[in-house]
DNA sequence: ATTTTATTGCGAATATGTTGCAATAATACG
DNA sequence: CGTATTATTGCAACATATTCGCAATAAAAT
């Protein structure tokens, strides 16, 4: 249950630290400076989501891309679901400061939410 | 080019029309009555996006799902982007008649939108 | 009837993500 | 330190979703 420190935890966390961007697996694996197996790159991305360090998103091709989380500029605001931004051009994926607003039918309770705009970033217009 | 009617395409599009929900493939393979191959359940699902018959969504899971382009009550308004819910509980997603707003920063151009809220329905709670 | 070519079925390929298991190594504790 | 505990890793195998090439079929046009 305790969790360790390794050298895969801490060049994946670099990496994502680093980046404006979110990563899929095999963007992480090909940027590492340091060879780590793809499972266990997987693993590391899991239990970084599990402790609310990095969150997952789905994007419309169907995989998945990691992102850390940050807080607002504002500390007393936590950082809630926002909208991500993924541009056909580039081929990034991004987290936009523009939270999700939506109102749901009476007795549904949401837990979570996945939200790509799919277009063309400003530096490809 | 030019489209054709087909028993597949009439008896998968019968399904989607009749669905309260947005499905899968291997949800319509399991609904249908006839026996349509796999890849041809992709092709016709694919030809009816390209149409504009059929929207298709990525859910969390990473899986396709299809649901009838469904015009609003007020036929002069095109129905737009719209949140999905996914129910973790029955395991099924729909369309929710909620409308996705959003602003991007400038220079972005949106073309698309992928919202899926997950939870738990009315049904289910 | 014949031609054209969109559509289908089949099998194989591709891609993404997970899991079992044994080996390794981070941490705690004497 | 030295040892014990067990979280983490690598590897291979697995599971699943979706696509693709290709030859056969069949809708539609002539
Ligand atoms: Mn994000
Ligand atoms: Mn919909
Ligand atoms: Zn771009
Ligand atoms: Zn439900």
């Amino acid at each position: 249950m305790n969790r360790r420190n390794t050298p895969s935890k801490e060049a994946i966390l670099d990496l994502l630290s680093g980046s404006k961007k979110a990563l899929s697996q095999d963007a992480i694996e090909r940027q590492l400076d340091i060879e780590i197996n793809r499972a266990t790159i997987y693993r590391v991305l899991n239990r970084f989501c599990e402790d609310d360090i990095v969150h997952k998103i789905v994007a419309e091709d169907g995989k998945q891309y990691f992102a850390i989380c940050k807080k607002c500029d504002d500390p007393s605001e936590v950082f809630q679901h926002h909208f991500h931004f993924r541009c056909l051009s580039c081929d990034t994926i991004e987290c936009l400061q523009v939270p999700v607003e939506y109102s749901v039918p009476n007795g549904y309770e949401v837990q979570n939410a996945n939200c790509v705009l799919t277009g063309v970033c400003d530096d490809c217009s």
